[in-house]
Parts: C-alpha cells; sequence; structure tokens
DNA sequence: CGCATTATGACAACATATTGTCAATGGAGG
DNA sequence: CCTCCATTGACAATATGTTGTCATAATGCG
C-alpha cells in the first residue's frame, strides 16, 4: 500500500538517527575539550580552520570550508577578534571581504587546544581501525555531497 | 617535541570534520523534507520519536532516547502541542510527568512526512551499500559511547 | 564603457539546543 | 512518618546556526 524503505534506505535511516546522537555527543566532547583553554567547541572549529588554511581566509571562504552559512562564521569570527584571537588584513583582491588571521594570542589558544585534542584523539582511537573510519568517512563525505546535490527538492 | 596524532586518531579528526560538515547536510535536507508538510527537521524528529514509541513516553524519556536534553525536547513538545500534533495524557505513575502522544492531526503529519521519506530515503539508498552503512553506523554508536564517557574509563 | 549579476559583510529575526536554577513530585531508608 | 535525594517540568540566559534583507564591491557581458 505505502512505499516501503529498501533495505538500504533502512539501514541509511538508522545510519541517520544514530548520527544525531554521535554529533551531540561529538558537540558536548568538543566542549569538554576545549572550555578549559578558554574556547567553546565552535570557535575552536573556526579557529582551527583558520590556523590550517595556507594562507589567510575571507569569513565566506571560512564559511564554505566548514560547510557554514557564511552568516555564522562571522559571529564567530567577531567574537574571535573581540577576544585578540584573530585579526584582520587587507584583501588586496577585494575591498570589503577582508581577510583573517590569527593573533599570536590566537596561535597560543590554538596550541593549547591540539595539546589537549591529540592524546584525548589517540586514547580514543586506540581499539579503532584506521580502515574502517577512512570508509565511514568516505561514506558520510558521498551522503553529504549527494543531499547538498538537493536530492528530495522539489 | 609536542604529541602527535596516531595514524587511527588521524583519521579519526578528519572523521570529525567531515561528520560537522555531514551533519549540517543531513539537517538541510531534513528541512527541505519537511516544511512542506508544515514540520521542520527537529519538530519531525520529535514527533517520530514519539510516534514510534511502543506506549507514551515523558518528556525527559524522549530526550534519552535522542540524546537531548529534556529541556530542549520540552519546548518542542510544547510547540507541538500548541500547534494540535501532540497532546498529554495522565501519567498514572507521576503527577507531574505527564505522558505525551499524538493526535490524529499529529499522526496525520506523521504520515506525510513517512510518505515523503520512504522515496527520498530510497534514492539517496540506491547506490549504497547497506553493509558499508551498518559499518558505519557501528562506528558512531560506538564513539557516541566512548564519547558519553561509559566506556573507556579504565 | 555601462549594466546586470554575483559576492560580501552587516544587521535582524528566528530555530534549535545547552546550562543553570527553582519548586513540586516520587521513592528509599532511617 | 519523615527526611534526603533523584526526577521532572518550568523558566531564564546563553551559544550556535539558519534565513532574509540591505548596501557595497567585484565581475562578466553587451
Amino acid at each position: 500500500m505505502y512505499p516501503r524503505h529498501s533495505p538500504e534506505a533502512d539501514s541509511l535511516t538508522l545510519f541517520f538517527l544514530e548520527s544525531f546522537r554521535f554529533h551531540g555527543a561529538l558537540m558536548a566532547a568538543g566542549e569538554r575539550l576545549t572550555v578549559p583553554v578558554g574556547l567553546t567547541a565552535a570557535r575552536w572549529q573556526v579557529l582551527s580552520t583558520i590556523a590550517r588554511a595556507k594562507q589567510p581566509e575571507t569569513v565566506a571562504n571560512v564559511g564554505r570550508i566548514m560547510g557554514l552559512a557564511r552568516q555564522g562564521v562571522q559571529r564567530i569570527v567577531n567574537d574571535l577578534i573581540a577576544g585578540g584571537l584573530l585579526r584582520t588584513t587587507a584583501n588586496p583582491h577585494h575591498k570589503r571581504a577582508l581577510l583573517i588571521c590569527l593573533t599570536n594570542l590566537g596561535h597560543e589558544a590554538f596550541l593549547s587546544a591540539t595539546a589537549r585534542q591529540v592524546p584525548w584523539a589517540n586514547t580514543l582511537a586506540a581499539d579503532l581501525d584506521a580502515t574502517k573510519i577512512d570508509e565511514a568517512r568516505s561514506l558520510i563525505a558521498m551522503l553529504s555531497q549527494l543531499l547538498d546535490g538537493r536530492i528530495g527538492e522539489h
């Protein structure tokens, strides 16, 4: 009578439900990891994205890298600038779209967070198989692409 | 000099970064799927959790099932009650902790959302391998447990 | 060059979810 | 019984992220 889930779609739906719980747990862990260093999970992610970039990026570009709306990234960046962790530099290619880079304080905060994240990740990964992790990453990367491709849009 | 990521921890960190993008894409897809039915992704999830439960649950219990704080679920439930999709029933075991169940309208909304979600999931899963999806689900379920700190404490 | 389109930052409104706090409820032991 | 503690719903404050809108800056096309 009604359309039914294929077996793959059934697995996928269960995977999605588990994904929400996982995301919540991951964010909570990110908070525990970064709050002692004076950051939050979201600020740490923005800071890390900028720190890992090869060259200073615009706010809109950081948003694209992270898969977030530029407005949300802008608010976090403004907070980090207010906190002295980030600063703007002139963009030779665009008068309004300033480039964002780390201050010395921001670099120190990034290193402090990294110093905590590395042993945390090592402990967490101790009993896991890198191959399975990479396969899972491939899967969600493919799913992200499919979902961004507007599957199911009307 | 500084502690370094093990190969597994390196994979795990990349997996986490991809997870954030995936979660964003999944939420956006959930919105596209449910807004035409008069829901939102979050309300749909709460509604579905209650609809799938074997018996009426309390708000706090729905929060536990979903891995969310009960306060957030409470706000969504209040919105759904205001919209006529949910209603409360007396709890014989607790005078304050009312049980939540669907109204006829709520049941219709759940069926409408399901009617849209099923072909969407089938299309999305068409080229995927159920085994790999299940392995990925096992992985993130294990990670959620580790992150919640119930396992992993030696 | 001139004009339409796109990209960007700023601002506002809103949705979602968290933590903290409080009072009421229920249960477990003395 | 009565006290202590965990649970629950309510409320507030806050963090995060979205969409919408606007003005400005850059780009592409005739």
